[in-house]
DNA sequence: ATTATCTATAGATCTATAGATAATGC
DNA sequence: ATTATCTATAGATCTATAGATAATGC
């Protein structure tokens, strides 16, 4: 049952993106490592070959989901340098992300949960928050440096929190309300 | 052992108090019924008289914490009618409610954990949201009703973001700043 | 007699480990 | 010979239930 040192290191990136995937629809307590492993198509007892214990498991795959969705949307920003900040909130606050906690934004599938999962876990969000924030800093429409910070502090706390409140919300009426209201009043921030 | 109808239903109060503080302070899956119960003074087996399951328990806990930071908050609203959304935005945007998640507001210690703990607990959230909704559109300053509602939305999901990425950081100046920045943008909505 | 609570435990699930297995790579 | 994975299981924990207990309230 023995596997090449290559296929390995595959089958290690493979539990990863299941487990980023997993933990963000489900929650780090909502699914067990037999289910994981079992999704990555290994069986658990191989698992402890690859991480040291769930925790850790945990603190890499959010690592893992904060650096492809943070590349995601830096390559937006790029790639629409007349209205960078205005691209960022039309494609964030979208029904698709809502829809698709499994693929979208750590941080409004996991923070409470990171908040309570030990020093490790929560030491890879603080840095995936504070490499976020200087992103976005960047892109603000401001002249002056601290208040480009602020104003992207501002934004991401209330993008995430319109998220986190549309996906809670079991009305849709009122959960489309949520991310278009934020996308007025955060589209508004643009016409400086 | 048994104890009198009146303190049977004591007993079912304090469980929900109890609850209600750990399951914000812990999320949902991070606290066991033995120790929910331990910690009203109660054995584990006596639950069931009190409750259809843990399901249940999470619903009527978390219906309890919103009604009751909900009155905190009308009363703070009543209390202070000249500016009565620049007081829930410099009162709910501390460091206090940021450090005391057990008292506090229970979307931002709960969001996400309640979109994955069934309809049940996901109608009580969603129903609290709502009342809120309506409690904070009532005293905005716009004169139109549908704006007054979306500046609702809008600072509700700043605000309830803001003290979730506040709680997530590990950082404590980060924290600060991403509560000041918050207060200082939202304040600005009351000077129109 | 009724019933709120307690004791004890069933049954399921979860993380973690130990030892076996078999293919890789020296 | 080494090692990635698998099988099997230990040990802990969790929800839920069954039956015993003892005080209430008719």
């Amino acid at each position: 049952m023995r596997v090449s040192r290559e296929q390995a290191a595959e089958n290690r990136v493979r539990i990863l993106e299941v487990a980023s995937r997993l933990f963000r629809e489900k929650g780090f307590d909502g699914i067990g490592l037999v289910d994981i492993m079992k999704a990555a198509g290994l069986t658990h007892g191989g698992f402890y070959g690859h991480f040291k214990s769930k925790l850790d498991l945990e603190a890499e795959a959010s690592r893992a989901a904060l650096d492809k969705t943070r590349l995601y949307w830096q390559k937006q920003l790029d790639n629409n340098p007349d209205d960078p900040f205005g691209t960022l909130v039309d494609r964030y606050l979208t029904a698709s992300q809502r829809d698709n906690p499994g693929a979208g934004c750590a941080f409004a599938a996991l923070a409470p949960d990171a908040t309570r999962h030990g020093e490790g876990v929560q030491s890879v969000f603080s840095e995936g928050l504070e490499q976020l924030i200087d992103m976005i800093a960047k892109v603000m429409p401001e002249a002056d440096e601290a208040t480009r910070r602020t104003e992207a502090l501002s934004a991401i706390s209330e993008m995430i929190g319109a998220q986190i409140l549309a996906r809670m919300v079991r009305d849709g009426d009122l959960s489309d309300d949520i991310l278009e209201a934020s996308k007025l009043k955060l589209r508004d921030r643009c016409a400086l």
